[in-house]
DNA sequence: TATAAAATGAGAATTATTATTATTTTTGTA
DNA sequence: TACAAAAATAATAATAATTCTCATTTTATA
C-alpha cells in the first residue's frame, strides 16, 4: 500500500467523525475539502483500511455500510428512529471469539454483533 | 396479510432447505415448481414473514440477505472458503438482551451476531 | 355475489458498490 | 536528480440486490 493524499484525508475525516458514517456521508464531507476525489477512490480506500485492520467496516446495520475507526472490541446499536449508531461494550459478551471457536472448532476472522431498536432519546421522546 | 398460495409455497420451500439460502438461490428452486413465480413477490412474501416473526431475515454475512425458517435464538458463521453458513448455539454469548439494554438503556427489537471465517471442512482441507 | 383490500407478475427504477481505463502519483534505484 | 514500475486517482460505466409501479387477479367479508 503506497501513500496516497487522498487516503490520509479520507482516515482523518473518519477519525474526526464521532458519528459511524457511511461512505455516502463522508463523501459529502470530504467534498468540501477535496472537491475532486471521486466516490471510486473513497470506496476503494476504506476497502483497503478496513482489510489492513485500519478501521473497521460494520455490515448489517442498514442498506449501507458503515466505517469505524475505533477497532477495539466494542459491538453497535442503530435506532430505528433516528438512525443514529451507537457503541456497545464489549461486556455484554465476555470471551466469544473463544467460545464460538471452541464450540464449533471453526477459525473467526471476523465477527460483530449487531442490534437495533429505539434509543434512549427516542424512547424519552415517546413518553 | 390475507392469505396467497405463492407464500405458503416460499415458507415452505424455505423450511425444506437447511441451508439459510438467499433470495436468489429461493428463486431458481421455486421456479421448478412455481415457473410464474415472480422475483418481486418473493421478496415481498420474506419481508413479510420476517416482519411477522415467522421467518428470520440474516444481514451482515455477505452481499445478499440469507433467510431462516429457524426463528429460535441462534447465531451464524460463513465460511469465506465455501460459503456455506452454519448455525451458532446462542450459548456463546447468555442473556445477551437483557444485559446489552440494561447497560445502555435502550430497547431492542433486532439483534444478530455474525461469524465469519473457515469451517471445519475447509480447515481440514488446508493440512 | 358484490365489493374492498390485499396480493400478484412483469418489468422499470433505485441504491450501493465495484469495475474499467486513461492519467497521475509514489517509490525504489540507477 | 531522473526513470521506470507499481500503485493510486478521477470519471464514469457496469453490476447486483432489492424495491417500486401498476394493471390484473385473488382473497375475505358484508
Amino acid at each position: 500500500m503506497n501513500y496516497s493524499r487522498q487516503r490520509e484525508v479520507i482516515l482523518n475525516t473518519l477519525k474526526s467523525n464521532v458519528v459511524h458514517p457511511t461512505a455516502e456521508y463522508l463523501y459529502s464531507v470530504l467534498k468540501e475539502t477535496e472537491p475532486n476525489i471521486s466516490l471510486a477512490t473513497l470506496y476503494r480506500n476504506l476497502n483497503q483500511l478496513a482489510e489492513n485492520g485500519i478501521i473497521k467496516k460494520i455490515d448489517g446495520l442498514d442498506t449501507s455500510s458503515h466505517f469505524d475507526h475505533n477497532t477495539h472490541e466494542h459491538y453497535h446499536f442503530i435506532c430505528e428512529k433516528c438512525g443514529r449508531v451507537f457503541d456497545v461494550s464489549s461486556d455484554i459478551a465476555p470471551n466469544l471469539v473463544k467460545k464460538t471457536e471452541d464450540e464449533t472448532g471453526f477459525l473467526i476472522n471476523k465477527y460483530d454483533i449487531v442490534f437495533s431498536g429505539t434509543c434512549k432519546d427516542c424512547l424519552k421522546n415517546l413518553e
